[in-house]
Formats: C-alpha cells, sequence, structure tokens
DNA sequence: CGGACAATTGATCTACCTCAAAATTGGTGG
DNA sequence: CCACCAATTTTGAGGTAGATCAATTGTCCG
C-alpha cells in the first residue's frame, strides 16, 4: 500500500546493470519459448534488450500500483506475488510469479499497473523499458502475439483464483493453490517432483484466498494431519498427489501448459489430466 | 454446464444472416472506439467483417468452456455473464459483459475458453470466425494492439473482482458489483444517469458474489431499507450515489474508462453521481 | 543473547449457510 | 382478461465455517 522508504532502492546490491553473462533474461524467454511459438529469432532479439537487474528482498515491493514507471519487471529468480488493497485496507493477492513471469506486463499497453507486485522471498528482477519492447512488438509481430497471449494464460489464472476463492472451502483453496504452486514449478522447469519452493508465509496465503491467518494455519494443520503435503522452512512436498488433487479440486487445465494442444480434445474431455505423478 | 440440446440453436430466430443494415457490428466498434484508439481504417474493416446474428433467450449458453468453435462472439444487445463451475457443481461467474463486449476474446488466441458463458436476459449476438478477425490482426497491427489493450480491460476487471469477493462483506461486494455495472453502463452510453439495466437474478448475484441466494436476499434488502438503490423489474437506481460508493468502497479506476472521460468525469469527482432528485 | 517476526493455541463470536416452506412475480394459454 | 404454472423472491429457524482477539511459543539472524 505505501510505496515507502523503499521506492526504488532495495539495499546495497540493487540497480547492477547488465553485461553479467551468467544473468541475463534467459528465464523470460525460456519461459515464452516454452508455452507459446517463439522463434530463435524472436528469442536472439529479446537478448538484446536493455535491461536493469535489481535484487529485491522478501516482503519488499516492486512494482506499485498506479505508478507509470515506463517499463516491465521480469522475474529472474525467486517468488512474487501482485495483490490489490481495500481502503480499509485490507489485502487481496491476485496471482504468484514464478522465474520467467512479467507480472506487470499490462502496463506495457496499459501504461500502468492496477496492482502492485511484491517479493515473496529474495527476488532477482530485470527492469525492460517499455520503449524498447514495444519497439520489438511493433517489428515483430509474432512477440506481440506471444506478449498477448502470456497475458491471457495470466487472465486464465486470476479466473480460476476467483472460482477457488468464491466457490471452494477453505481446505480446498489451499489445497488448490498448492497444486497450482507445484503444477507451475514442473512447468517451467523448477521441479521434476512432488516438491517445489513454496516461499509464502500465512499471512499472504490467508490473502490469496480470502481467510484469515489462523484459519490458514489450522487447515494447513489438517492438510499436514491428513498426510497430504508436508510443509517448512518454505519447502513444499506433497505426499500424496492424488489425495490433494481430490480435495483440491484440481485440473490443470486452466494453466495453459497444453501447448500444441488438441491430442486431448479429441475423445474423452478430462482424460488428458490425469495424475502427472506416475 | 451441460451443452445440452440447445447447442447451436436457440429458437426460431437464431442465425440470421448479416446484411441488415440496421444490426450490425456497431456496438463493438462504438466501444473499442471509445475506450482505445481506433482509427477510421480500422473501423470500417471491422464493418467488413464477415458474421451471423444470433438471438440467446435469457439463461441460455452462447459459448462454452473448452469447445473449440473457431469463432468469437459479440454482444450486440443485452447483457451476458461467463462464469466457471466446480466439479462439485458449484458456479462462480466471473464476470459481466454489455453490448460491444467480446466475453470470449481469449478464444482467438487460445483457440478456446477456460468459461463459459450465458446471457443474462435476452441478448442478440454476434458470431465473427476467428480466422477473418486475426486475418484482420495480422494486416492491421494497430487492431491487434487494441483487442489485446480489450483483454487487458477484462483482466483488470476480473483482479477486482477477486478483491471483491475475497476481501470485502457481503453488503460491500453487493454495493460494488452495483457501482460497477451502473457505470459501465455510463462508459459505454447505454445510460447517462444513475438508472440502467440490471437483468441478474438473485442466483446469478449469489454466485458472483461468492454468496448464497439466501443472504443475497438479505442484504438486498439492507440496500433497499437504507434506501441507496431501488431494483425492481431488472431495473436499478440508485438512489444515492455518494452513499452507495462509500459502502462499495468503489474506485472507478480498474475500469479503465479514464481516455476520452466521458464528460461526467470532469471537475469534481463524483459530482456526477450526485442526488438527481432535488 | 536478544529482538523481531512467524507460527500456534485457546476461547468466543458472528456472518453467512442450509434446509424448508410460503409468498410473489411474470409469462402463457384459454 | 383471467387463471395457472413455473420461476423467483422472501421469510423463518437453526447450524457452522471461519473471524476476531489475545496470548504463547518457536524460529531466524545479526
Amino acid at each position: 500500500m505505501s510505496p515507502d522508504s523503499s521506492m526504488q532502492t532495495f539495499g546495497s546490491d540493487e540497480l547492477k546493470v547488465s553485461g553479467d553473462k551468467a544473468s541475463d533474461l534467459r528465464a523470460f524467454t525460456a519461459r515464452l519459448a516454452r508455452f507459446h511459438d517463439l522463434s530463435d529469432d524472436d528469442q536472439v532479439a529479446i537478448g538484446l534488450l536493455p535491461w536493469h537487474e535489481a535484487v529485491v528482498p522478501a516482503g519488499k515491493d516492486f512494482v506499485w500500483a498506479g505508478e507509470r514507471v515506463g517499463r516491465c519487471a521480469v522475474i529472474l529468480d525467486g517468488m512474487a506475488f501482485s495483490y490489490k488493497v481495500t481502503r480499509e485496507g485490507r489485502r487481496q493477492v491476485l496471482g504468484l510469479h514464478l522465474a520467467g513471469d512479467v507480472p506487470d506486463l499490462q502496463s506495457l499497453c496499459l501504461g500502468r499497473t492496477d496492482a502492485s507486485v511484491a517479493a515473496a522471498n529474495r527476488c532477482r528482477v530485470g527492469f525492460v523499458p517499455h520503449a524498447a519492447l514495444s519497439e520489438l512488438c511493433a517489428q515483430r509481430p509474432s512477440l506481440a502475439e506471444v506478449l498477448w497471449r502470456e497475458t491471457l494464460s495470466q487472465a486464465a489464472l486470476i479466473r480460476e483464483w476467483l472460482l477457488n476463492v468464491g466457490r471452494r472451502d477453505a481446505l480446498g483453496r489451499l489445497a488448490h493453490l498448492m497444486c497450482e504452486v507445484v503444477w507451475r514449478h514442473r512447468a517451467v522447469g523448477l521441479t521434476s517432483d512432488h516438491r517445489c519452493s513454496f516461499p509464502l508465509n500465512q499471512a499472504v496465503l490467508a490473502d490469496a484466498l480470502g481467510l484469515s491467518v489462523v484459519h490458514i494455519n489450522r487447515r494447513l494443520q489438517d492438510l499436514r494431519g491428513q498426510e497430504l503435503v508436508d510443509l517448512k522452512r518454505q519447502r513444499l512436498t506433497v505426499l500424496s498427489w492424488e489425495r490433494l488433487s481430490v480435495v483440491a479440486d484440481f485440473d490443470p487445465g486452466y494453466l495453459h501448459v497444453d501447448r500444441e494442444p488438441p491430442a486431448f480434445l479429441d475423445g474423452d474431455p478430462g482424460a488428458n489430466f490425469k495424475a502427472p505423478f506416475p
């Protein structure tokens, strides 16, 4: 809510200018290439984009709702979440962002975002000027379409969240969120089994699911007690994907990890998304 | 939910082929021109798009989640809503659509929608083939950008809904929804005062706000009892915009109606919706 | 070792839900 | 124009999921 002192400065190690070969926008291109049709040319072009890097400590905002900063933020490492706040100060988390995501991509078109974005854990973030990005889109319509699709994927996530918050009970919401996090980590290659980073404290979980912290705590204990998940030290392990996804009523279709689509559309709908963990 | 018998046929008067000068896609172009920069050329080009019309009776679906139908639906008249359903059959309404909206615009890029769309009251709907639309986008990047922005506006709406459902109490949610509906009617020129069509029954309201029908009914009585609104026969009249928008915690920024400020936005914000009754 | 923050627990309260029935309304056909 | 049916709205009476308040404990880190 408060664009406080940390406005542009996150600590001693902020604003490292690029040039470091070891850390570039590859998380971004990798994501685009994975989820859309991204030509090699486009990938190269993205690699030439000007940008600079910042390290954002856990809990700090790095995109502020309403601000016109003329750039997009690319998560290079870590997890972030976007949120809005009621006038009375009630916060609603709107979505999570992993490495490769551009949480404020909307600002490229609209000039600003209606949501703020904060780091869940320590994040490396790349800032890319709108000017450069939109010029690239003008030159390469295929890239513009990819980015369009990218915003559509994000929209699909929020729709599912709305369903989650509006129509599932607390346990289901929590389970659903966990399924999404694990699945998305898998989708971008950040894990290959049932465990992944989960740097969300109970306050953030509460605000993501429209619940109170106390209630989150108790339902979390349920999930643990039922041996569905193990969660400690910011690390989530799904103990029984099968049972968890039932509790969660989870159908990963909305994640759009299914590019090269139709295959499963023939025949029994729903037959495709059976348990991903053999 | 069930792509039942009414799959493609809504009644005797469906599938009127276009050519009728009196009813065309102008609601669509009008909306785009109002909210974005749409050149005259683009407007003309849209007018030449092939399409056909259907009349959808209240309560019937005309877009089905998951279906690949190869076309977009343009609301020409009436109100519709999109929704998703839990496996247990709990429905969540995700957004409302007025004349000029394209509720399944995402399908142009993604091939299909993850949400279904139903008519709230009797709707006239125009169906435009994806092929024609995407060809036009390829020829006219400016139009593609407009449509991109259009999807972003929709995304902004859902984000606000998520905040609404997640973090406001029942009365606030209801009031907020009403504010949005009136404001949007104004924004597209469907009303110029504080009253507008409101063809949502209490079941739909409940599913839009994550509440039960009984509870909706009771909070509705509150709003009436406090003389905030008058709602009958599918017609909503805001009796005190000032008090309603406080109850609703309503800030229209998320609607992105801020370009070409619709007259009433000049000067004292809120002055427009003052008591119409001296 | 101390201080801040996060997780946990207990106790109480209430906003909202569910079930079930009654009253209205609106549309339809005679 | 009226009678009738189906859908919607309204009312009543409990029940419960989840909220709130207030400590207490645990954990991380400098």
